[in-house]
DNA sequence: CGTCGGGTTGAGTCCATTCAACTTCGGTGG
DNA sequence: CCACCGAAGTTGAATGGACTCAACCCGACG
């Protein structure tokens, strides 16, 4: 059941068997989300972190303007909110962007393993520590790389992620977001990510149709997004 | 000495003697950066963490096309790559944009406190964590901000900031970078960097000479940058 | 006294936005 | 059964924001 999270912490360092008992025992209530609904709602305090186990979650923040942006994309084996557990208040929501099974970990659990179990927590810091990774690449990509490398950088992206947690069908993954959803990752009008789309499947990079994103050249779209998956941490060493 | 260290991290809870006495036990070397040095290189794999005591620095990457964009600026008191203990390889280089005063904190040491010090431990994920909140509202504001609400922002925080490290001087302080290394946070040309700027100006917000950053106006640029400074966690709670 | 880095301004081009129309498709109700 | 509807995608045209290119100013410094 806890598989995706064995497979995402599992990749930078071995987890033990007591390890990976101790995760299942901080795990209490499990609950299922509806597209669209808040996983984690802004300004609340919540006493649990939230794990993914399966679906497409998003964080995102709303301006004044109505204007929404997504800060990250979290995919199966991601906390989405492992970081209220010391931020304590939550300074943005989580939406479900398609049907979301999630199981909530105790923060008081959490606590008992930084006092006992050393490894595990740096394993739990490293997650962190990873998200604040692609944070940066995001922003190196809306700052200063064109829209369709912009995109094309995520595509890559989110088929490493995917591939870690065995979510991937060859070179298929399920991508089940709109693309006025895709504009608000990418901070674009709903008109031009179309035409920011429009270009790479002209190109003959990739296919979205369905919900289902296929990768059609992975050496040219890895050139096109100047792809170097090195903040992505994959290698199993220790920590 | 390590003052700025202890106001950055005992703002958001208590340091007890023996940890303030634990963290100076793990600096050891000091060194000083000329403006434009390398803190710390990408692709390197440091050994140690810097913390930096005084001046200002930015982590970086730089595009196929010459294109640099920061990713983050850090004041004193700020740790510029305690990410690098658990990451292990410097996905992006750090650079000083004024002399940096910089002591260093070995990874074994760092090591021994996650296996004794669990608060202390909590506090140091905490720093991160709130490094990845800051990521997060940079993501917002190049995604849906104006270009002149972002400046606004950033001024916002940094002026936050550097009151926790009792930097600021009155409504002014320090700001020792160039327009064009302004654009290369916002991920603009310097040209229109520079009419951002007197946008500000000519509005009576700011006043920016002589690398002195001066607020006009808090509350009038509060506003312009809808500036929520929840995200910076600046509470004093148990963690 | 000349040069160089940083800042400022103008003009033209290109990118991204808005507004608006139209299509497709699945769902829903008369 | 089919007419209607709404959500999502697509396209065109006009506006406005951001870029490049280029020139010029200015103070620091050799």
């Amino acid at each position: 059941m806890f598989e995706p999270l064995f497979l995402n912490l599992g990749q930078h360092d071995a987890l033990s068997d007591g390890e990976k008992a101790m995760l299942g025992g901080v795990m209490s209530l499990e609950r299922h989300f509806l597209t669209g609904q808040d996983i984690v709602s802004i300004g609340t305090r919540p006493t649990y972190s939230s794990l993914l186990l399966d679906g497409l979650a998003a964080r995102y923040k709303v301006l004044e303007n109505g204007g929404r942006q997504f800060t990250s994309l979290q995919v199966p084996g991601d906390f989405v909110d492992l970081h209220a557990f010391l931020l304590k208040t939550m300074d943005h929501g989580i939406v479900a962007l398609s049907p979301c099974h999630v199981i909530f970990a105790e923060h008081s659990g959490l606590r008992v393993i930084t006092e006992t179990a050393a490894h595990l927590t740096r394993l739990l810091w490293l997650d962190t520590l990873v998200d604040g990774a692609i944070h940066r690449e995001w922003i190196v990509a809306m700052g200063r790389r064109s829209k369709t490398s912009h995109l094309a950088h995520l595509v890559c992206e989110l088929f490493v992620r995917l591939q870690v947690v065995e979510r991937t069908n060859g070179m298929s993954f399920h991508l089940p977001m709109s693309q006025s959803e895709m504009a608000d990752v990418l901070g674009l009008s709903v008109v031009h990510m179309n035409r920011v789309i429009q270009s790479l499947r002209k190109a003959g990079l990739i296919s979205w149709v369905n919900h289902t994103m296929t990768i059609l050249d992975w050496h040219r779209l890895q050139e096109v997004a100047e792809f170097d998956p090195t903040y992505l941490s994959m290698g199993r060493e220790p920590r």
